[in-house]
DNA sequence: ACTTGTTTTAACCGTTTGGTTAATTCAACT
DNA sequence: AGTTGAATTAACCAAACGGTTAAAACAAGT
């Protein structure tokens, strides 16, 4: 039923994807994702009615996966450290595989009127804010055993998050500042699997 | 010799600033920049000649008050502690009055091809490369003297930097998963003086 | 062979964009 | 009053933009 070789939709998006991250929403031109899809201007209109809708596509792809999956590290019951370390390893490794994705989404959620967003969020608001408390929660627990020191658990996630986004947001400024090329930022980036689950421990071990 | 009331060049700097923040170079309009400012759009090339080069004058303006400062608090002979306390409560303050600056700068980065910046960086790269080392010397011969930790210093300063500044960058993410009001948020953000200052400590006390 | 519904194309359209031009206003000096 | 050089305006321009249209190509069923 239809011609369509090799998924247009999807070398669409791919395109897409790579055109909206690295020059957003306002610098990316139709024509271009076109092109780099390999067809023509108007085939875009014909499998994404408009440029906002084609952008909301990515835009939703991208915070989905970036939303941290703490649920399923939480499940299994293993001491903090161990839990700790695997969503470490975890969300950098994710992260590795899609270093653009982050800036693009925090650029996006700052260069959008509200209404615009509100929408989008509601398909996994709800389910992250209630993971968050989750975590919040297993913390407080964890301090009232005394297995880790006690600080205000959304600190806690905002630094621990912090360490791990932030050096791929700055990656052109701190490579430039460390006067590193792509190889070895990308080994730097690499040992902060260690590095900041080590931190992590060091910072919350009771006093 | 001039009409020029009340700094016509300056109220559209004011305006560039705040729509290029919001936008980015894509998204903002030369002539939305011209209303905000009061003036007619060919103003803004009789002043500067082109939107590129407008945008690298803001752009310039806001990577070298972004740039560490380090270099002043250093100097300083007073403990690690206190050097440390100084230049969070410094730097949080600084980025309290231009929140939308880190996220401005880290997108045109990223969007910009890079023979573009490697002028404007020429401007300040030595400088900070310079005093950045002088941190990483220091940070090394507290570690000599057991003062703290044993660490990468590249690895600390990204942590500390990543504390710091992610939460401004990533506010808009972070309000909406905590749930908060702006007034709350910015109280969570005045909080992270004493919070990335007591993490840090605690983190890189000896063992 | 004919119909039907989807996919693809080329050409086109109205609007917006960054930028220019030529003429005007203005302030200061002579 | 006239000159000069900078500040300001309105009108304009070509290019780029997002989006549309009408017609063609294609695949599948009958």
């Amino acid at each position: 039923m239809t011609t369509e070789q090799a998924g247009t939709e999807s070398r669409i998006l791919e395109a897409a994807k790579v055109i909206f991250y690295e020059k957003g929403m306002g610098g990316a031109r139709m024509e271009e994702i076109a092109e780099a899809a390999g067809i023509n201007k108007a085939m875009l209109h014909y499998y994404f009615r408009s440029k906002e809708k084609l952008f909301q596509r990515i835009f939703i792809e991208a915070i989905q996966q970036l939303a941290p999956q703490f649920a399923r590290i939480l499940q299994v019951d293993e001491p903090f450290k161990d839990k700790l370390t695997h969503f470490v390893d975890f969300y950098v490794d994710m992260l590795l595989e899609r270093p653009y994705m982050p800036l693009f989404v925090l650029s996006a959620l700052q260069q959008n009127p509200d209404a615009f967003f509100e929408e989008l969020f509601s398909h996994l608001r709800m389910p992250v804010q209630a993971s968050v408390q989750q975590v919040f929660t297993q913390l407080q627990a964890m301090m009232d055993l005394g297995e880790i020191r006690r600080m205000d658990p959304r600190h806690l996630i905002t630094n621990l998050m912090s360490m791990l986004v932030f050096p791929f947001v700055a990656s052109p400024l701190i490579t430039k500042v460390l006067g590193a090329d792509p190889d070895t930022y990308k080994q730097f980036l690499l040992e902060r699997k260690k590095v900041v689950a080590d931190f992590m421990l060091h910072a919350l071990r009771p006093e």
